[in-house]
RNA sequence: GGGCCGGUAGAUCAGCGGUAGAUCGCCUGCUUUGCAAGCAGGAGGCCUCGGGUUCAAAUCCCGACCGGUCCA
């Protein structure tokens, strides 16, 4: 078994030996690095080395995060194609929330070989967000929860190589020595393998005074468990892509050349300088941070409930103000909309930290002014950012967040006044149901003159309320030949009839060389239909796509190599394809209308009616609904074109943007573009109309909030809308004539009818309630053994009965009623032995158990038994 | 996607198996009158919906729906 690094060779490089670099092996943690200096004995990572750059630092000149941007594109500019960020909410893959790394941008459809590059090699700076550590930013000092990764990165195939380790390594340590101007004998390399998402390779970490600069990915491998390396447990093989990865941590080049105390006066010193200037309170000077910086977070300087001192505790919230603002940047850029789920819910929560540090440190400023200078800091990546969205979000979160102050604030001071204290079950609740923070049940306690304990591993606790419940899932695979069908819907939509050749049978499912039945995709229900075979009609019951066959499910088999016919469903179809271009219509229609911010976030197509949910931060009203169905109508009369064609993956998306992956993400080098002329273009793999007309007419049936920041709605089309709206039609003349409204306003007199039954109701209430009076004060009195007794006989109704017995429950009397009405006896008293005792006294059918209500239903004989006996 | 909390008068909530309540707001009258207010009276409820248990459910159980919140 190899490991990895698996010797020296590994990095044996040209250039090593070029520049006299030498193998060493760290004396504390006996990793390898390599090395210009003959005196040093350690690696360069933490805690083998210090920071040693604070108030000392590297390079020829202090240089902002823009000047270090330019400086790295500009370096690799003449050697590499520079590409421009992509969004920092990665629409092109389903399996993560945000970009975590500039490889992730080429991920999986690049790294799997899939689809070139869109440069070779490439050079960029791209935006990430970080959330892990989002709990260490202001007090560490150099967390940050989002930064700039640059990247130098080639792709070698087998026949095509560009660059591998010796030019990786040159242009690093050429890039840091001229560029910035480091002092090579201050750089050394790491020898660490690195591995992550189903890739790994061997790597080199680079550190300049104790900060980890960079990272040189040599992605080589690719998970396999019959492999022969192995990296933490996993085991990989060779892979014929050898990937470059680079990552430049461009934030911390800034702070390693400025020396500054903390990461965050290296990355925006304005942006500190603003909340610092309109807050209410006095802040630490950060030169104190830097003791922090340099020597790690303490115990008591995590702990957030250490008013130690308040000085160093009001600038970490403002450095907590100054980095969340800077991520929600990123976010805000792409649309992303507040929510409980997902990515949504990590702006939730920056936003929310942000406003709660905001009150603690009293800060009177506009959070959207910070973005301002954050966003002129970020104009070299930056370009165009969504003013009055963001301005709509923040006062919308602020508001609920308000909402949710307010409201948690009358909960404590309700637990107050009922238990006189909290315990640490009611800080998990308040907390976990109601969002409220610990130290803020304690400020407000306090303020009660109620002193409440946290305890120190509150979020341990929340984290065991959480324990999730794994569900196993189904990984019934089946198996089936490499076999190529021919979609022949692709090359006419109205290829209804067919001739095939069955290339593969087994039991009811079969493979054919060609066909024209749609499999499910896209949101699309496949096609349904038959096949003639040996003169009898087959039905098709299911067609799915397996990578590139199209496997048909029969009700009765068809051998292999038989030639058949197939006829689909043309109505089911029609209907199908009617809807599918609808769906298209509507999301241009109301991307348009509503605002960028509305995003497919899924869509299911029938054939009665579809639905299409969207990112949208409100719900939609009746008004909005009829105005998109005014602008589909309109787009419809219009006639416009709907076009659809194969395109290259990289000219796709750099013509058409990550919008193209709304409906989903394919896995293939080419990329389905459909467009209906001047309203939408998407990636689609579905069966479309020729032109908007064709559909007819679009009604939206609802329109709801299936969680927060996501609405959807259901519409039907074409045939589909006229059943509806026929339906609908129909149901109203039933209505008025069930109901005799014959005036045109059907609503009003439903209303008045409404209003009729209610006071109706009402009377019958009154009047069963005086029944049940009279009747309580018409009871006579008689004494039976030791004890007095109420008597009421009558034919009673069973509403006011069971008035009745509640009536004298509430008295606490002892009383019996016999009731004509269905021949019973009820007996109430206040001591449960005593009404067994009265039962017993006389035959029955029933058994009795001693209760303060008894009731038994009696014979005829029995009744008047009891009634002579009572009377 | 999962966990937890909640849904009662216009608003905020109490009640948690035996006649649906409080505070604020609203209406009428009175007192005082610059305003605020005070006093007396009154209107306003399919107790989210659907099943179940019970003689009896706002209340207990199950399920939907809606809202909130935490976590991934």
């Amino acid at each position: 078994m190899l490991q990895i690094p698996s010797d020296e060779g590994d990095f044996n490089l040209q250039f090593f030996k070029d520049e006299s670099f030498e193998r060493r092996k760290c004396i504390k943690c006996g990793s390898y690095y390599w090395s210009q200096d003959r005196e040093r004995k350690t690696c360069g990572d933490p805690p083998c080395d210090v920071y040693s750059f604070i108030g000392n630092a590297a390079g020829t000149k202090p240089m902002n995060v823009n000047m270090v941007r330019e400086s790295f594109l500009g370096f690799f500019s003449d050697t590499h194609k520079i590409i421009k960020p992509y969004p920092i909410v990665p629409r092109w893959r389903e399996d993560v929330l945000l970009v975590n790394a500039s490889i992730y941008d080429f991920q999986p459809h690049v790294t799997s070989g899939l689809v070139k590059p869109p440069g070779n090699p490439l050079v960029m700076s791209q935006p990430c967000i970080r959330m892990d550590d989002v709990d260490s930013v202001g007090f560490t000092g150099r967390h940050l929860t989002s930064f700039e990764m640059l990247c130098h990165d080639s792709f070698n195939y087998p026949g095509n190589h560009v660059y591998w380790k010796n030019e990786t390594v040159s242009y690093c340590y050429n890039f840091f020595t001229r560029a910035i101007g480091i002092d090579g004998k201050q750089i050394s390399f790491k020898e660490k393998p690195w591995s992550g998402g189903g890739n790994a390779g061997a790597a080199l970490e680079v550190f300049v005074k104790g900060l980890e600069l960079a990272t040189l990915v040599f992605m080589d491998l690719k998970s396999d468990p019959e492999g022969q390396f192995e990296i933490d447990g996993e085991k990989y093989s060779k892979m014929p892509l050898e990937v470059v990865d680079t990552g430049y941590g461009l934030e911390r080049i800034a702070w390693v050349t400025m020396g500054s105390s903390t990461v965050y006066d290296a990355v925006f010193p304005e942006v500190i300088k603003f909340v610092k200037d309109h807050s209410g309170v006095n802040f630490a000077d950060s030169d104190e941070m830097a003791k922090v910086t340099i020597n790690g977070v303490s115990e008591s300087y995590l702990s957030q409930s250490s008013d130690s001192d308040e000085l160093i505790r009001y600038l970490r919230n403002a450095y907590i103000i100054s980095d969340h603002s800077r991520s929600l940047v990123h976010l805000l850029k792409d649309y992303v909309i507040p929510s409980n789920v997902k990515v949504g819910y990590l702006e939730r929560m920056l936003l929310r930290r942000i406003f709660r540090a905001a009150d603690i440190i009293n800060f009177t400023g506009n959070i959207l002014d910070i973005m301002k200078m954050h966003i002129q800091a970020l104009s070299g990546i930056i370009e165009d950012f969504p003013y009055k969205f963001a301005e709509e979000i923040i006062t919308g979160e602020r508001e609920k967040f308000q909402k949710n102050i307010v409201e948690g604030k009358a909960e404590v001071l309700r637990l107050l006044k009922r238990k006189k204290s909290i315990g640490n079950e009611d800080l998990q609740l308040l907390y976990d149901s109601s969002g409220m923070p610990p130290d803020l049940v304690r400020e407000i306690a306090n303020s009660e003159h109620v002193v409440i304990e946290i305890p120190k591993d509150f979020h341990s606790l929340i984290a065991a309320r959480h324990k999730i419940v794994q569900k196993t899932g189904d990984n019934n695979i089946e198996i089936y030949p490499e076999i190529k069908t021919r979609p022949l819907y692709y090359d006419d939509t109205h290829i209804y009839d067919f001739n095939a050749l069955v290339l593969f049978s087994n039991k009811n499912k079969i493979i054919p060389n060609q066909t024209a039945f749609y499999p499910t995709g896209g949101g699309q229900p496949n096609d349904l239909g038959y096949f003639v075979y040996k003169g009898k009609n087959v039905q098709v019951t299911n067609v799915e796509k397996k990578v590139e066959s199209i496997v048909h499910t029969l009700e009765t088999p068809i051998e292999k190599g038989s030639r058949i016919i197939g006829h689909i469903d043309v109505e089911r179809r029609r209907r199908l394809m009617v809807h599918h271009s609808s769906t298209h219509l509507i999301l241009g229609v109301m991307r348009s209308y509503l605002g960028e911010q509305v995003w497919q976030a899924g869509a299911q197509k029938g054939v009665e009616s579809s639905r299409i949910d969207i990112s949208y931060n409100r719900k939609l009203t009746e008004e909005d609904v009829r105005e998109i169905e005014r602008r589909c109508l309109l787009a419809i009369m219009e006639n416009r074109k709907i076009k659809a064609s194969f395109m290259d993956w990289n000219k796709a998306t750099e013509k058409y943007g990550f919008r193209l992956f709304e409906g989903g993400v394919p896995l293939s080098s080419k990329l389905r573009v459909v467009e209906i002329e001047g309203v939408d273009i998407e990636g689609c793999g579905g069966t479309h109309l020729s032109n908007t007309g064709e559909i007819g007419i679009i009604k939206i049936i609802s329109a709801e909030s299936i969680q927060e920041g996501i609405q959807r709605i259901i519409f039907c089309a074409g045939k589909s809308a006229l059943d509806y709206i026929q339906a609908n039609y129909s149901q109203l003349n039933q209505i008025r004539k069930d109901t005799r409204i014959t005036s045109e306003d059907v609503s009003n007199g439903v209303q008045k009818l409404t209003q009729e039954n209610v006071d109706l109701r009402k009377r019958l209430e009154l009047y069963i309630k005086t029944q049940a009076e009279s009747l309580y004060a018409s009871s006579q009195e008689t004494t039976i053994g030791q004890h007095r007794w109420n008597l009421i006989h009558g034919n009673i109704d069973q509403d006011v009965y069971q008035f009745l017995i509640k009536y004298i429950m509430s008295k606490n009397t002892n009383f019996i009623i016999l009731n004509e009405e269905d021949l019973t006896i009820s007996v109430i008293c206040r001591e449960p032995s005593i009404s067994k005792e009265l039962l017993d006294s006389i035959p029955h059918n029933s058994i009795v158990k001693p209760s303060r209500f008894i009731k038994i239903e009696l014979s005829r004989d029995q009744f008047s038994e009891y009634l002579k006996i009572l009377k």
